[in-house]
DNA sequence: AGCGGAATGT
DNA sequence: ACATTCCGCT
């Protein structure tokens, strides 16, 4: 619809504005979504089913009822509420769950864990790992989270602020009352009334089930590992069924909840392709957002999450002013984590190395997508044109120009990618991989950055070579007794790393550079290690994965389907991304005060109802 | 059931 | 932006 070549503005409106006031922002669907799952109350009508982010919307009417109650739409069905679920497609948060009804999947490795990190999917049970994924622990070979809490990684400095306590007081809002709503007390509107549902309602039944008090507020650790997906189980092989945490036992053990983190690239993503990343910054219209120092530390958390999981430089783009811990590798916990800086002075020039300008990667990362109805539109006016079926490869080729861009800008050491000068399209790196390493493939999926390289890759496998499923694992030694043969591997888009070491990070297979930093002690922390036998020492780093290579994944099984479809890669975020980098700045510079705003921000937190 | 375009609203 | 509402197509 908007003419794009227009000398228009780049940016909608609302883009401009400051900040808009952040708690008027309506509770988002997603986010009542969870709330309804992790309340026992609803189970009836939705629960975490099946594979870690998994729900089934049991009662579907009911859902939308209540939904409809919140949002004071009284005329909600689940046929409008569903469409606003299917708009999350594009936006990754969520996926239809073929072949099973009212089957839904979160994609936790977004957005969610960093906005909402009380979740608890496992709540619904009990101890029923359905949905509560096997933690990532077991990856600890693979992907070990950092020695002490994430929340002393991120800044410790004002661990105090975000300590258990206001994360539990937030949880405990979150936990109690909220779903329902407009009823709240005062009107008529009492949809939800009827079925019990109201807040004070809620709050009697909890305590109902016994078990139920027993748990604090859910915000364990486990718990909140549940929820960074695990990979292993996907293809049926979940993990124990019991949840086994990082730290062991401990999952009472260490009150303050990890903020944010990890999240990443250990889940299974979506496969979907597209996607730039811009996704991943801070998230507006979370109610969760919280202030800029925590806002800070998430950043952090996800350089972090960048080094240790192997993920594109690229996403540190977005967060320039964040300050990296050192580049770690999965093995070694976070030494220096005690003091860092919070502030980030420096940038960490990661891949290109670049620098001193924030954005090496202006490129949009988005192809437009095409719609398919317009083409039929298209055809009506203009004539027949390419077959529908065709619409996703070109999407593929506007994108691939743009990855293109990227990388030659980025990658001045490997090879000379389309030095030539040649399209845009395909780009280099993949012979690359190819001629390194056998590709690890997997099908699990990541997402994040990557999925523009996905939709690439795919292409190329499509086009070159299928892709294979196995995947050795270096790391595959299982410490803690965790095992979970670690198949995900991450995924992570060398494209951009292998071409431009850089300095500090030094690849893969020279790095001698990083074996100094590893060790080094990592101080307080080892919760719960459980005595003795260390972790594994270090892995070697030269075993460390070479990044290089490694593909995205799908998620499911099924994937094959979806993969086909990755045409609509909605141009959503696009625009300003480039510069990306703005409003991290600005929060950057207004440290201060957090705690009061942090405070403020969980008041604010309720997502209760507003007024209808 | 589910998908997704389009118009519309906040 | 994030829905809500319609609605035609699979």
């Amino acid at each position: 619809m908007k003419t794009p070549g227009e000398t228009g503005f780049a940016f909608p409106e609302w883009a401009y504005k400051p900040e808009s006031s952040p708690g008027s922002r309506q509770i988002q669907l997603w986010h009542f979504i969870l709330e309804l799952l992790r309340k026992e109350e609803y189970h009836d009508v939705i629960a975490w089913q099946g594979d870690y982010g998994e729900f089934v919307i049991k009662d579907p009417d009911e859902v939308a009822r209540l939904w409809g109650a919140r949002k004071c739409k009284p005329q909600m069905n689940y046929d409008k509420l569903s469409r606003a679920l299917r708009y999350y497609y594009n936006k990754r948060i969520l996926h239809k769950t073929k072949g099973k009804r009212f089957t839904y999947k979160f994609n936790f490795n977004k957005l969610v864990l960093v906005n909402y990190p009380f979740i608890d999917m496992g709540s619904t049970g009990v101890g029923v790992p359905q949905s509560a994924p096997p933690v990532p622990t077991g990856g600890v070979s693979h992907f070990r989270f950092p020695p002490s809490t994430p929340s002393e990684v991120l800044s410790p400095s004002s661990e105090e602020l975000r300590s258990p306590g206001s994360f539990s007081s937030m949880a405990r809002r979150l936990a109690r009352g909220s779903v329902s709503d407009c009823s709240d007390g005062t009107s008529a509107n009492s949809e939800i009334d009827e079925g019990s549902l109201g807040v004070g309602t809620a709050e009697e039944r909890v305590p109902e089930r016994g078990f139920r008090s027993a748990v604090p507020p859910r915000l364990t650790h486990d718990a909140l590992y549940r929820m960074y997906g695990n990979h292993g189980g996907h293809r049926g092989h979940r993990a124990h069924p019991e949840p086994l945490s990082p730290f062991g036992p401990a999952g009472s053990g260490l009150l303050a909840p990890p903020p944010l983190s990890p999240a990443l690239p250990v889940t299974a993503g979506t496969h979907l392709p597209y996607t730039p990343s811009p996704t991943l910054s801070p998230m507006p219209g979370s109610i969760f957002s919280f202030s800029a120092e925590d806002m800070q530390r998430y950043l952090q958390a996800h350089t972090q999450s960048v080094y240790n999981y192997h993920l594109s430089p690229r996403a540190l783009f977005h967060y320039p002013n964040v300050v990296v811990p050192q580049p770690q590798r999965p093995d070694k916990p976070l030494p220096t984590t005690t003091e860092r800086p919070s502030v980030l002075a420096h940038s960490y020039p990661l891949a290109p190395a670049d620098d001193t300008h924030h954005t090496p990667f202006k490129f949009k990362l988005q192809p437009p997508p095409p719609g398919r109805k317009q083409q039929r539109e298209a055809q009506g006016h203009q004539g027949s044109l390419g077959s529908s079926s065709s619409s996703a490869l070109g999407s593929s080729l506007s994108f691939g120009s743009d990855l293109s861009s990227g990388i030659v800008s980025n990658s001045s050491s490997s090879g000379s990618l389309n030095s030539t000068g040649l399209p845009k399209i395909k780009v280099e790196p993949i012979s690359d991989i190819e001629s390194e390493e056998e590709v690890e493939v997997t099908d699990i999926s990541d997402e994040e950055g990557d999925e523009r390289d996905e939709e690439f890759f795919s292409a190329h496998r499509r086009n070159h070579h299928h892709h294979q499923h196995h995947h050795h694992h270096i790391f595959g030694h299982q410490s803690n007794g965790i095992s979970a043969p670690p198949q995900y591997d991450d995924s992570e888009e060398d494209v951009f790393k292998a071409p431009a070491p850089p300095p500090l990070f030094g690849p893969p297979s020279s790095s001698s550079s990083r074996a100094g930093m590893p060790v080094i002690k990592s101080e307080p922390d080892t919760p719960t290690t459980p005595s003795g036998h260390g972790h594994a020492p270090l892995p070697s780093p030269s075993q460390c994965i070479p990044l290089k290579l490694r593909f995205k994944r799908r998620w499911d099984q099924e994937q094959h389907t979806e993969e086909a479809e990755d045409k609509k890669v909605r141009g959503d975020k696009k625009n300003g991304e480039g510069s990306g980098v703005e409003m991290e700045e600005s929060e950057s510079s207004a440290p201060h005060k957090l705690s009061a705003e942090l405070h403020r921000a969980a008041a604010q937190l309720s997502l209760e109802n507003k007024d209808c």
